[in-house]
DNA sequence: GTCTATAAGCCGATAGAC
DNA sequence: GTCTATCGGCTTATAGAC
């Protein structure tokens, strides 16, 4: 049966499983169409097997949907999770997370696990609902830190949490890939507004992303990869 | 057949007319469940009628969509018109822009329009993608200009359009109806951290919400009551 | 593990009476 | 304008052979 775990590779290369060939198929159709309107018979066929055959991996249709959701979120809370760690400081930590959720989020179809929460049934919801409020967590953690430093003046730390959160989320909507370089443009470009959103300052001056000095992003860009590395 | 005018109101108060609950019932099903999870059966139970009488105001049910979606775009850029031109400054404009896009998300199931872009076919997705277009040159123009006035500090004003939209789009993930007043504290919230996110300043010091003498919240939502009324 | 065949029901849309 | 009845096709999911 489908689990997160099974996500991970382990074939001989070349040829992937059955089993990664449908979670793959139907993260790209969930992805693009939305879980509503795909169809069994369009992930079997992109899988190249029959609509019985995938019985043999899913119970149901949601399942493939909760397996899906279950990986992604696990995956971006550890690269969040390592990127955070890095730096003890909660300006570098907000941008880390940042630069994390962006790359993430543009350079695989994580955009699901944002928009097909609905989509659950009142069973499997809850399992997802926890997920992503640990990853928020993460968010709110770093919010609050930097607040009690004196690095970042924010009134609302939980609106801005879903601010910063929904801000990144949307690159989803427009980004399309132009070249790893465009890439580290638009999450820098986000770190930026995340620090100025957020009042980021230090010695009562605004502090800017060009101040913490940071490795390159592919540094970030390593966090990912490596977090999502055999994903589908 | 349907139109976006025709969403407008003029039967005598007490019940509305068939076409009007049609409508209603699409937008109310279409932003919960979204547009491919939603059948007609479903559309024409809540609206108290036959599929078949649904086919007399409507041709297929993409339709449905495309009124609903067209109405909601006219609306919120008329209402951010309004808003935007009633002071001349970039500061104060860009507030109003954010006031009437959080009321508006907020108290209207405005989201389909973001999120059900892709469920349009190649001949009405032009017409919706032109409609945004519009709206989002309203926020562009708003931004170039306080950035040629040197009230906004933005590297990248493109990135800086795309995320406050995105941020301010995300309240209809999360926002739930807690009062007047609650609805007026996330909106401001919002306004401060779009003035903090532009980096906008005045004499070289950061120019925050209190510092622009606006009137109060409610202002904001007269002009989004006043450009929805009569909406579904 | 994978197949063919099929069940039971919903899909968008239409015909034709009133 | 609204109805009942229905079309052809698609839906999720299963039975049973191999």
């Amino acid at each position: 049966m489908l689990s997160a775990e099974s996500v991970h590779g382990g074939t001989t290369a070349g040829s992937d499983s059955t089993e990664k060939r449908i979670l793959s198929a139907a993260l790209r159709l969930f992805a693009s169409k939305g879980y509503g309107a795909v169809g069994i018979r369009e992930i079997a066929q992109e899988a190249a097997i029959s609509t019985a055959a995938l019985y043999h991996y899913m119970r149901t249709k949601e399942d493939l949907l909760v397996a899906l959701m279950t990986d992604r979120m696990q995956r971006i809370i550890d690269a969040a999770t390592i990127a955070r760690d890095e730096y003890p400081d909660a300006a570098r930590r907000l941008v880390g997370l940042v630069r994390v959720h962006v790359v993430a989020h543009a350079r695989f179809p994580d955009g699901v696990v944002d928009n097909e929460v609905r989509s659950l049934g009142p069973e499997t919801r809850p399992r997802i609902i926890a997920l992503r409020d640990e990853y928020q967590a993460l968010w709110e953690g770093v919010l609050d830190d930097g607040r009690a430093q004196g690095v970042f003046e924010l009134e609302e730390p939980r609106l801005a949490k879903l601010a910063l959160l929904e801000m990144c989320n949307g690159v989803v909507h427009w980004y399309s890939p132009r070249g790893a370089a465009d890439l580290d443009r638009v999450a820098d470009a986000f770190a930026g507004m995340a620090l100025a959103l957020t009042g980021a300052s230090r010695a009562g001056s605004r502090l800017r992303l060009a101040d913490l000095d940071l490795p390159p992003a592919s540094r970030y860009l390593a966090i990912v990869t490596g977090a999502y590395r055999d994903a589908i």
